[in-house]
DNA sequence: ACGGTTCTGAGT
DNA sequence: CTCAGAACCGTG
């Protein structure tokens, strides 16, 4: 009797959501001491026993009560989630209501998945006659040559090949049924590794010297590796190629003889980034100075936690960051630094590259699936302890993490809008807490919830209110554009506004000019009739994308053509609303000689050409930059002088509680981008509501006033951070169906929660677009702490309406603290 | 979800 | 009595 662990708890990828649990497996033999929690294993799952991928959760020892059916096979050779992750992977099935496999497939690069390709193998004790003898008619004996062929076993893709066209599975199916060949599966990662094959001497350096004169005439070449390899010690058969001109061939001579020795090496894919030159350690100034060590002590303390790093624009907690992440590098720990979106800062890049060289890895989306396969590999390798990424890179394999930073911390874009529904932040906080590491948030308007946790005492809060070169923060002035409407001013632009524009061109400065629209488009509609265009599958109009001349659906991508007059009545079309094209027009007009970039998610669809119409501002000095989101962020250039928001309104007026915080945000980073230089800075900011609370304390830059206006609303919505909110959605083909399932579930949820005193069910409610894809969505709400048995009480939920025969075909899922 | 098992009812 | 398809059920 041996206390060897006989038994592996495992999380199965093919388990859904209400059969996700650890389940036991027997450890066979053979695979005794191979597994080890964190590994990827295969076990045959369901009545079927299909073989799935599954996650080593835990061993567990002793014999097991009933039969339990083996692991199959193993994966991965090193586990390839520490104990942290695998933590965090049940932690979100908890709070994000998701299944642990949906939770690591989160986690892993998509280079690291395995699927199961399906293989058909011939039966064993079948011998080739008796094969070909039961085989009945051409498929049938074309599916056995092809299985010969490959030696007996093969995947089924290559049938599908052979058969040219027709369909193989039927002969497959009728020899499967005969017992002459077996259905299988075989699991195929996404990516392999990538290695290069490495060149060494296998002899003593003197002895191949003299090798190489002795045969330097009858074969230069060898003599010529030799002498390289001498120098070199180990290289690359890439470089090899490139320093003699040897082939394989002479290098694999080499080896025959015996005095070269080849070997493969695992290389990594590294992303294309734009490497800044080594640079010394900022100076920080007194104020940064006080920060890092205010945070420097909270690293100090038994239980390092959270802080809040207040910044407004340009004060330089960029600074603060490169510092405190070098002092815990040199406690040879390991840092993360996330930001909303990479793409918008290759600037912060380069300069991290500066300071950390080859440390640092970056992980985002638009990385190719080895890159970001390999970045995360040197990750876990310990090889870049600076990792710089998007939302997913909280998820990093990081050893010995010492602090995460979030910078821009209130962006949305740290929330996972399809499952799993996390937060980075959330996700970070847990990390941090689990590693004994430091959360630090950084924002110039820091989330309300942030904030008040500041407040309350639960975060540390560090204060930078200084700008670079003791810049004040720029002149703004609030145009109405209302007035400008009565004037007789139709146009996006205001005259104020021209005015400025004009004026700064003429001095050789530059100006931002923000359109909070995306893209080109406009809605189209019939000026006689009434007539617009909408999509068949959702509740929504049509936006016209001019460049491609067709109307489209942003929801589910829906395209037409435009017609040349109205469908109904064959009057004229009109395009309402403002795009950036038709702004851009409008300016040309207005200013005539005066360059324009546009900067859109039209403009920017090749990739990398967002940096060149950045480089073309800076280094071409074209006067005017108009854009997108994508201009109100990240962009520093000292010759901007003059910031224009064409309409604030648009963010405002969503009905989403959050969508005043979300403007006050977005127009105080707007205005930053003013006055970077030694020249103070204007922005002007046009709005139909000039005498609207937020827009005028954007406007003075006051985030304290706004900060107490705002928490005092949250808290008679009973909204966060005060409570949460916890979504349950039901969408589905039948809008009755769909409403039936909502029903029960706020009756369920008011029943179940009618004793708690804090908490309230709203709903059901459509969604701001009820119907995408033909498919109806509802959805209840509960503002109330989510709590262990709100958890249990949606997850019932959950499990009910996606499993009962009454709601068949309704999905429902529950999100907590969602964007919309 | 998925595939094996059981149930059901029309057809021989 | 047979057999196909529907309903059902459990996943280690």
């Amino acid at each position: 009797m041996t206390d060897q662990p006989g038994i592996a708890k495992i999380a199965v990828a093919a388990a859904t959501y209400w059969i996700d649990r650890p389940y036991d497996y027997r450890i066979p033999d053979d695979l005794a001491g191979r597994i080890r929690p964190g590994m990827r294993v295969t076990v045959p799952f369901g009545r079927g026993n299909r073989r799935t991928e599954g996650m080593v959760l835990a061993l567990d020892t002793g014999p097991a009560g009933r039969e339990l059916k083996p692991v199959s096979g193993v994966l991965d050779r090193e586990p390839i989630l520490a104990g942290d992750l695998l933590r965090l992977c049940l932690w979100m099935r908890e709070r994000y209501f998701c299944t642990v496999y949906e939770a690591i497939h989160a986690m892993l690069p998509a280079g690291l998945w395995y699927t199961m390709e399906p293989f058909y193998s011939l039966a064993g004790g079948v011998d080739r006659p008796q094969a070909y003898a039961a085989a009945e008619g051409e498929e049938e004996r074309l599916a056995l040559d092809v299985l010969y062929a490959h030696g007996g076993s093969c995947p089924a893709q290559r049938f599908r090949q052979a058969f040219e066209g027709a369909d193989p599975s039927r002969a497959l199916q009728a020899l499967v049924r005969k017992g002459i060949v077996v259905p299988d599966s075989r699991e195929k990662r996404r990516r392999g590794d990538k290695t290069a094959a490495m060149v060494a001497l296998a002899v003593p350096p003197d002895q191949a010297l003299e090798y190489a004169e002795k045969k330097e005439r009858r074969a230069p070449a060898q003599a010529a590796v030799l002498r390289l390899l001498c120098t070199l010690e180990r290289v690359s058969l890439d470089e090899i190629r490139q320093f003699t001109g040897a082939s394989r061939n002479t290098v694999a001579a080499l080896e025959k003889a015996g005095l070269a020795a080849l070997s493969r090496e695992e290389i990594f894919r590294r992303p294309a980034y734009e490497r800044g030159p080594a640079l010394p350690m900022p100076e920080l100034t007194a104020e940064q100075q006080e920060a890092l060590d205010g945070i420097r002590r909270l690293r100090d303390g038994k239980t390092p936690s959270a802080c809040l790093l207040y910044g407004v624009t340009g004060s330089g907690k960029t600074t603060v960051y490169i510092q405190l992440i070098r002092s815990v590098l040199q406690e040879g720990r390991s840092a993360m630094l996330l930001v909303p979106e990479i793409a918008l800062t290759p600037q912060m890049i380069r300069i991290f590259s500066s300071y950390f060289g080859e440390e640092i890895a970056i992980l985002h989306s638009s990385l190719s699936v080895g890159e970001r396969c390999d970045e995360w590999k040197r990750i876990r390798s310990g090889r870049a302890r600076v990792v710089i990424g998007t939302r997913s890179a909280v998820f990093a394999p990081c050893r010995d993490l010492g602090v995460i930073i979030l910078d821009e911390e209130q962006e949305y874009s740290y929330k996972s809008e399809n499952s799993p529904r996390y937060h980075a932040r959330e996700v970070a906080k847990f990390r941090c807490s689990v590693s004994g590491a430091l959360l630090v948030l950084g924002s110039a308007t820091p989330d309300l919830e942030s904030r008040w946790r500041a407040e309350k005492g639960a975060y540390h809060m560090f204060t930078l209110t200084r700008r670079y070169n003791q810049r004040g923060l720029p002149a703004v002035e609030i145009v109405d554009m209302k007035q400008e409407l009565r004037a007789g001013n139709g146009g996006a632009l205001s005259r104020r506004l021209l005015e400025c524009l004009e004026a700064t061109a003429a001095r050789g400065e530059q100006s931002i000019l923000f359109l909070n629209r995306r893209g080109t488009y406009s809605l189209v509609s019939c000026g006689e009739c009434g007539f617009t265009y909408s999509c068949p599958r959702c509740s929504v109009s049509l936006t016209l994308h001019a460049a491609a001349g067709r109307l489209i659906c942003h929801h589910c991508g829906f395209s037409r053509k435009l017609d040349m007059a109205c469908p109904e009545c064959g009057g004229r079309l009109h395009h309402y609303g403002i795009g950036t094209q038709k702004l851009e027009e409008e300016l040309r007009q207005a200013l005539p000689g005066v360059g324009v970039l546009r900067m859109d998610a039209d403009s920017v669809a090749p990739a990398g050409s967002h940096e060149s119409i950045l480089s073309r501002f800076y280094k071409e000095g074209i006067p005017i930059l108009l854009g997108t989101q994508m201009v109100a962020k990240g962009l520093d250039f000292e010759n901007v002088t003059l910031v224009g928001v064409v309409s604030a309104d648009q963010a405002l007026y969503c009905g989403n509680y959050r969508a005043s915080e979300r403007c006050f945000s977005l127009l105080t980073q707007v205005v930053g981008r003013s006055g970077r230089g030694d020249r103070t800075g204007r922005a002007i900011i046009q709005t139909f509501t000039p005498e609207n609370q937020v827009i005028r304390l954007a406007a003075r830059q006051d985030y304290e006033a706004f900060y107490r206006g705002e928490i005092q609303l949250r808290q008679l919505q009973n909204c966060p951070p005060f409570a949460d909110i916890v979504t349950v959605t039901a969408s589905g083909l039948d809008e009755d169906l769909v409403l039936r399932c909502c029903a029960y579930v706020r009756e369920l949820l008011t029943e179940e929660l009618a004793s708690r005193q804090d908490t309230q069910v709203l709903g059901p409610a459509p969604l701001p677009v009820v119907r995408v894809n033909n498919r109806y969505r509802y959805r209840v709400s509960v503002h109330g702490s989510c709590d262990r048995e709100l958890r249990r009480l949606v997850s019932g939920i959950l499990i009910h309406c996606n499993t009962a025969k009454e709601y068949r075909g309704v999905s429902v899922y529950a999100d907590i603290n969602p964007m919309e």
